[in-house]
DNA sequence: TACGAACTTGGACGTGATCCAAGGTCCTCC
DNA sequence: GGAGGACCTTGGATCACGTCCAAGTTCGTA
């Protein structure tokens, strides 16, 4: 556990939003000048791959960085401006998928993505 | 209407998969040889823009193009080749979202995405 | 103090997509 | 038929995001 290491975690500790690589690296460089790119890319790698957090791919742009990985969630994303929230619908999807839609495939995840325009942009 | 829009939705219509805009423009190539991959973006991007033709990003790779846009559908997607499938799970994921969920947002869309691993790919 | 393992750095590179200025095609109107 | 203009196409430059890599640094162990 190196000083970088412990930036970049706080950072996505500290903010339950949903950063991209280029915000959380932005906000380390706050609390420790000179830490590379490379190293937020690095961390960012091995934090996921331990399951601290996940990687959300919402849209064409940068992947963004979720610190909630310990509960259970969809998304809902504004097609305008990419802010997301973390939404828990009823239903279960995974149920919904019969055998004969599977194709012979192992299917092991699933991700809902709701689309709409945020309030904020709404109103702009 | 030129010869290479008509080549575009030609191909997009001939194969019921879901290809990359590299594969269009490859595919546009065999019938066209001095097409342009600038002309191709532009043609899907109007054709994605026209509702004829829907734009899929399952993976940080490059999008796809799927031409099956007038039936409603989700998707099931290899993690290891990419291999996607349409699908049609039971259920109205719209509907599951409560309006304590949507945080004032305007919500007009859902995407569902499967995730696993293609016979293929298992038997690989 | 010497050594090696692991981490960090910054710049180069790769991929997919988009932009843009220049040129081409085609229609319309005189 | 010819001029003008709208629209399309081209290919090369450029951008954004991410990854790679060689070199340098730090740190624990003996």
């Amino acid at each position: 556990m190196t000083a970088q290491r412990r930036v970049v975690a706080e950072v996505l500790d500290g903010e339950h939003v949903h950063l991209t690589a280029d915000e959380v690296h932005a906000r380390a460089v706050a609390k420790l000048p000179e830490i590379s790119r490379a190293t937020v890319y690095n961390t960012l790698g091995e934090l996921v791959s331990l399951g601290e957090v996940l990687e959300v791919s919402t849209d064409r742009r940068a992947k963004r960085y979720d610190p909630n990985a310990h509960q259970p969630h969809h998304h809902l994303v504004c097609a305008r401006c990419g802010a997301i929230k973390d939404v828990h619908p009823m239903g279960n999807p995974m149920a919904d998928l019969p055998d004969s839609e599977r194709f012979g495939f192992t299917v092991s995840d699933v991700e809902v993505t709701y689309r709409g325009i945020c309030p904020n942009c709404t109103a702009a």
